[in-house]
DNA sequence: CAACTATATCCGCCTATACGGATCTATGTC
DNA sequence: GACATAGATCCGTATAGGCGGATATAGTTG
């Protein structure tokens, strides 16, 4: 129950759940939220060790660059509710907006690496 | 996003994850929750404030009792992830230790009120 | 190794909220 | 109205965690 608890605390706050929101896109670094979400870096880095802490996402190096990408399956939720929570977090207007910025963003960026 | 913040939020401590998976039974009052999670009785009533203001939960008064129960439908989360949630809980190790307790309790109750 | 960039972590500050005993309020009973 | 009981709220205390600028660290490039 503690276990489940500590999920439900990572989803608690609004910036993690657009980050969350982003990442079911696919996987992104820190200077890709940077500019969507228009946070500061020590914010973006802080909450999204949040979420690596919580096994919600993982982390991936390449280079400089972190990747992080969601958690398929978490070892305490079962897969049916956190993919239908994933849903529900893609139906906020939030995310609506986030996502256009993400998708400007990318097109803007056409491929290439950030920095 | 906001919204659906707040709801894990209520969804973010153990023992209001206790008590709704009690009210997954049917209504309980102040005092069975009490007996049941071996609690005092300003923590019980203050995590049963948080869960109504967050609309997870309804009361209804019944003399000096007040009874709690489960929201069925919520404004922001839409009914199915919010009842597969729910049924994760009874998954919970904890969920049927108190279960049982409950049932104890009932059984030595016997359809008698409180007090 | 020096310089640069991406990211993580530290720091001080501030708010939210957990706890449980004490008190207030509402209701029922005599 | 006096009293008892259920429950809500208040209180002081303690901790978690949000914020974002500053600093530390890791990898890249010359």
């Amino acid at each position: 129950m503690k276990k489940l608890a500590m999920i439900f605390k990572a989803l608690s706050d609004e910036t993690r759940l657009r980050i969350l929101s982003l990442l079911i896109q696919g996987e992104l670094c820190v200077c890709d939220l940077m500019a969507v979400l228009q946070l500061p870096q020590s914010t973006v880095s802080r909450h999204l060790a949040y979420l690596r802490n919580a096994n919600l996402i993982s982390d991936r190096r390449e280079g400089v660059w972190m990747y992080y990408c969601l958690e398929e399956k978490l070892p305490i939720l079962e897969e049916q509710p956190w993919q239908s929570l994933l849903s529900q977090l893609l139906k906020q207007e939030q995310a609506e907006t986030d996502l256009a910025v993400l998708k400007q963003y990318c097109t803007e960026k056409n491929g290439a690496r950030c920095g």
